[in-house]
RNA sequence: GGUCCGGUAGCUCAGCUGGAUAGAGCACCAGCCUUCUAAGCUGGGGGUCAUUGGUUCGAAUCCAAUCCGGAUCACCA
């Protein structure tokens, strides 16, 4: 089980509250109080709170008549600062110093980020980003991979071994049309640079060249040489074969164009190719033992007791699909790694297709299908609809790229000029375009489409991933600048502002926010509460100024919150994929 | 038609394991830089949480129905 109770404050807090109920006769599991608390609506009232609703039933009582008689069961301590009764809620403010202990000092020694949060977290592959080859990637494309680096390394943090994978798909219709045009259409000359985006262009070109020809006399003509370029492929030799693994590099090499920027790795690349051969031959063997039957001229399992209708596992040429093909991968993932559970990241048009694929594993006797997870996240599309490669009417991730840098520098970087290296101002365009188009990717919870308007992404203020480097890049600003100023210790027990303390409730809850995020694998769990931890430090900062600070001792120990806020955004950046900038 | 996912401010989104007056960002209006980075901060206007019913002391949150939008449902991937 995973218990979120990684809030050392709110344990504590719940521990005494254990107490104080035993001594009115009041029975409540430690974990039943720990989940019930939660945060006041205005910081003012306090800094936790326990509803007393549920109590009520047990205690037949009003609620407002319970909170007022167990909150004068507790005194100030260690742990509690003062406590009141408002209303149905027992509302707490927590001692500086206790929060200083445990939330602040463990931040600046590590040991808040080396927790132990989940028991025996199963061996994980995560599958993302399944590209194709001969096609251009595009923003829809960035999403995916946003997301997938996000999760890798939230469960990581989290403490799973996992293990990252992607599948491309360099094989089928696609690359076909792609090198028909390449070879009977195509009169420009191969680029010297960004093979990859102009060859995506050509199976654009290619696809609506071959939907000019139908109806005329040239389709018949066009079906023979598309044929004979699948044969070639399958045959592996002749021209188009050749052809084919010369330019796959050219899309291989703009994927790890894209990866770097990214900095992503993948411990596996399983390529589409590598499974097309050894999949027909196992669906072949399936029907052979019986377990699949031919429908129609088809190869297949009947599905739809299970209502996910007719699974096509051969076509009625003796080609598999998409799903054998998955077939395939998903029992070899198991056996190469290992691993005791699959998580594969598409986007939700191939529900369909991974229930069904998940189904027939389960009637093949394999037992890991029951381990095997399709996170389905809402694709992106434009404003006037889905991108196409086909259509062509897709936002390539370069462009994107591209256009960040473009307005980074010259809205925000360029008045560095002649003050900071070009090489620096370079690099925090780049740092900073990370942060805008990842936050960007991931602050929208995964079940929501993005509609994506480049407008609108080039606006880096406000709710953004520029917002938090900001917050950090001061920080790191302000601390360095104070280094030489600082002439106490710090002591957290001085610090008595209401935005000093919101910081430190706020940081205790990290850990919380990570688990959640991993857990139902939404990061942009974690986006909301590193945004909010940015406003919270960002009041702070306007409403006290540390510099200014007389008191020697507060003076230090305001610096050293503000440093414990740094450390903690810089780790949460992290795990959302997100460098931060020294300076910007 | 079946299945799945969404519907919260003009726009983009949080909040959804039920709890205090439904929150941010953008846009709009009014303030705050003789410098701890204004990519910031403070305040203001702006809401029938799609609709209706139900469960409950209490519903944006749970349940049911309806409406709207999207995805998907055999030879594409």
């Amino acid at each position: 089980m995973n218990i979120n109770n990684h809030n050392k404050v709110k344990l504590q807090l719940a521990g005494i509250i254990q107490e104080v109920f035993l001594t009115a006769e009041i029975e409540e599991p430690l974990q039943d109080i720990y989940n019930s608390i939660g945060f006041p609506p205005d910081a003012a009232l306090g800094h936790y709170t326990y509803p007393c609703f549920n109590l009520s039933k047990k205690l037949r009582n009003a609620p407002n008549k319970i909170s007022e008689q167990l909150a004068k069961g507790f005194t100030a301590g260690e742990v509690i600062d003062s406590v009141q009764s408002v209303g149905p809620y027992i509302n707490f403010k927590i001692k500086s110093s206790f929060l200083g202990r445990v939330t602040c000092d463990e931040i600046e020694n590590g040991q808040m980020f080396e927790r132990h949060l989940i028991d025996a977290p199963p061996k994980t592959m995560i599958e993302y980003s399944q590209p194709n080859t001969h096609k251009e990637l595009h923003v829809g494309h960035m999403r995916n991979l946003c997301l997938g680096d996000a999760l890798i390394k939230l469960h990581r943090y989290c403490g799973y071994d996992i293990i990252s994978a992607t599948f491309p798909g360099d094989v089928g219709t696609h690359v076909a049309k792609c090198l028909w045009y390449f070879r009977y259409h195509n009169t420009e000359k191969v680029p010297v640079e960004n093979k990859g985006t102009w060859l995506g262009s050509l199976y654009t070109k290619g696809h609506l060249q071959l939907e000019q020809d139908e109806g005329t006399p040239r389709e018949a003509e066009n079906k023979k040489q598309l044929s004979e370029i699948l044969t070639q492929l399958e045959a592996q030799k002749g021209e188009f074969y050749d052809l084919w693994k010369s330019t796959k590099e050219w899309s291989v090499e703009l994927m790890n164009q894209v990866y770097e920027w990214a900095g992503v790795h993948f411990d596996r690349w399983y390529w589409e190719s590598d499974v097309d051969v050894s999949s027909t031959e196992l669906a072949r063997k399936y029907f052979e033992k019986g377990v699949f039957i031919e429908s129609q001229g088809t190869i297949g399992v009947d599905l739809s007791e299970y209502n996910l209708g007719f699974c096509m596992l051969l076509k009625s040429d003796g080609h598999g699909l998409y799903a054998t093909k998955d077939i395939e991968l998903a029992r070899r993932k198991f056996d190469d790694f290992h691993i005791e559970k699959s998580v594969y990241i598409v986007d939700k048009r191939q529900a369909h297709h991974f229930a069904q694929v998940f189904k027939v594993l389960e009637i093949m006797g394999y037992e890991n299908a029951k381990k095997c997870y399709h996170l389905q996240y809402d694709y992106v599309e434009l404003p006037d609809g889905a991108m196409s490669s086909r259509k062509g009417n897709i936002v390539p991730i370069m462009k994107l790229i591209d256009n960040m840098h473009e307005v980074v520098k010259k809205d925000y970087l360029n008045k560095y000029i002649g003050e900071w290296d070009q090489s620096e101002i370079d690099s925090t365009a780049d740092i900073i375009s990370k942060g805008a188009i990842k936050y960007g990717m991931i602050r929208i919870d995964p079940s929501r489409k993005i509609v994506f308007d480049m407008k609108e992404w080039l606006k880096i203020d406000g709710d953004s991933g520029p917002y938090l480097q900001y917050t950090y890049a001061r920080i790191n600003s302000l601390v360095k600048k104070l280094a030489d100023e600082i002439k106490a210790g710090h002591d957290w027990s001085v610090l008595a502002e209401e935005t000093e303390l919101q910081l430190m409730v706020k940081l205790s809850e990290f850990n919380n926010q990570v688990v959640q995020a991993c857990n139902e694998y939404k990061p942009n769990v974690l986006c909301n509460y590193l945004y909010e931890l940015c406003k919270i430090f960002n009041n702070f900062y306007n409403v006290l100024n540390i510099r200014r600070t007389e008191d020697e001792v507060l003076k230090s120990t305001r610096v050293e919150l503000t440093k414990c806020v740094a450390i903690t955004l810089k780790k949460g950046l992290s795990l959302l994929g997100i460098p931060v900038p020294e300076r910007m």
